[in-house]
RNA sequence: GCCGCCGUAGCUCAGUUAGGUAGAGCGGCUGGCUGUUAACCAGUCGGUCAUAGGUUCAAGUCCUAUCGGCGGCGCCA
């Protein structure tokens, strides 16, 4: 049975059978202590010298698999207080003296990423992860919309970025997707309202505790909306995934030492300010930026300390987005674009309005030195039955480490992809 | 792309300021311990001081280059 169950009380003075791994070992003349975990939790199993367990107790090492038969008894002096008075013990798995002890390093802990994996601390943050994916899908559904599933290999860049991953694909050259966001714009046009959680790649050069070359991208995209509704989606997502973690991972957020009260305080609606609004708000800081330059890492934190909560950035200038934004036609040079930001991360999501007009678009593309030809399919979208539409992109690992405060963001996915690490 | 920091035992580190016999804790192994809480006590094993070259009577320590890693900025989610 589960470990959880037991140390939930369902079974005291009952025989139980227990299978998992060694987490730690004690050893004396008379007792034997061993605590074993499973991916419910962990529990303390005693070996009595006279327990015919005893042989086998005596030579398991940390890590190796097992089977336990016992009796759970109520004690104190048991963490978790029950404990399982091992009566029979089968090794599965004798594990080799295992390299991860009380001592260990954040480079040494990259290197044997794959048996940190088994951590207390990596588990509960992978289930964190799995129940934000949950809680995710449950809000887009919830709003109609459909989960579809876009490809990796692309033929053209989604932003005409130069950060793309280029590959052989047979005899062409390919890349991977930077973005699904095109890709969702041709499936509105049959299912409306659409969405998608999918790899995104990124070969920029970062280094830092928010990049990653390989993440999860949360992106939506749908038609017959403006910024409005754009925002409004976004926030409530927000609001929703954070509700819904607040009351389910309570427990998981507490081990890993990260606070509740910050996800359980996520309301809507957020803070809105546009871009003119932020200039003049940093320019109060004593931060001089001219209307037209992007912002830095550094702007965005001086905006997120003072709101001190999620919060928007809308109506960017047109010079600073991609070609798809979608202009204000009584003032081109503002783009329909809005940026979520959170305290210490920056960015966690971009989004905004789609230009829906095919003539406007070619002049958009070429001003960007973009060509045309490769956008073909693209414009086609804006020649058969052009919508409004308006979407965004969220980063899913990004989201993660806002979320549980954690320090870097390569632990909220199990397998992290950065410039230098790619190994198991 | 720019800037900064780091590399000594399986792991975590001291030793680098001021060149002079390679150290500790953890882990492993051996023994001890009547209930431990990442146990404790004693003993013991364990080294290409990242690599290459240079200075010097003498280099872990100083100099040069290279390799590897971490972080900040830029870019981005």
């Amino acid at each position: 049975m589960p470990i959880q169950s037991i140390l939930d009380g369902k079974y005291e003075d009952k025989s139980v059978a227990i299978r998992g791994w060694v987490y730690r070992k004690r050893e004396g003349k008379q007792t034997i202590f061993l605590v074993v975990r499973d991916s419910t939790g962990v529990i303390q199993c005693t070996v009595k010298a006279d327990s015919p367990a005893w042989s086998e107790a005596e030579k398991i090492t940390i890590e190796s698999s097992l089977t336990i038969e016992g009796t759970v008894k109520k004690d104190q002096r048991a963490p978790g207080g029950y404990e399982v008075s091992a009566e029979k013990l089968s090794v599965i798995g004798l594990a080799d003296v295992f390299p991860i002890s009380k001592d260990k390093s954040e480079e040494f802990l990259r290197d044997i990423r794959h048996l940190w994996l088994r951590s207390r601390r990596m588990n509960l943050v992978m289930k964190v992860r799995a129940d934000v994916l949950e809680f995710t899908r449950e809000f887009f559904k919830d709003q109609g919309f459909v989960e579809v599933s876009p490809p990796m290999f692309i033929s053209a860049a989604v932003e005409g970025g130069s950060t793309l991953f280029g590959l052989k694909y047979f005899d062409q050259n390919l890349y991977l997707t930077q973005s699904s966001q095109l890709y969702l714009e041709i499936l509105i046009y049959s299912l409306e309202k659409v969405y998608c959680i999918a790899p995104s790649f990124r070969a920029e050069k970062s280094r830092t505790i928010r990049h990653l070359t390989e993440y999860w991208h949360i992106e939506g995209e749908w038609p017959f909306a403006d910024m409005n509704d754009l925002m409004q989606f976004e926030e409530e997502l927000l609001a929703h995934v954070c509700k819904r973690a607040a009351e389910k991972c309570g427990k998981e957020f507490e081990e890993l030492g990260a606070d509740t009260s910050k996800v359980a305080s996520v309301e809507t609606p957020f803070p809105k300010i546009t871009y003119t609004e932020a200039v003049e708000r940093l320019k109060a800081k004593g931060i001089e930026r001219k209307w037209g330059e992007d912002f830095g890492y550094d702007d965005e934190k001086a905006l997120a300390d003072e709101f001190g909560k999620p919060f928007f950035v809308y109506d960017y200038p047109t010079a600073i987005k991609a070609f798809y934004c979608k202009t204000y036609r009584n003032h081109p040079e503002v783009a329909m674009s809005a940026d979520m930001l959170v305290p210490r991360i920056g960015e966690i999501s971009t989004g905004g309005a789609r230009e829906d007009d095919k003539d406007v678009l070619i002049k958009r593309i070429r001003e960007m030195g973009l060509s045309e030809k490769d956008y073909d399919w693209y414009l086609d979208l804006r020649r058969y039955g052009t919508v409004p539409h308006v979407g965004f992109g969220m980063g899913l690992e990004r989201l993660l480490t806002w979320m549980l405060d954690l320090e870097n963001i390569i632990d909220s996915i199990p397998f992290p992809r950065t410039i230098r690490r790619f190994y198991p």
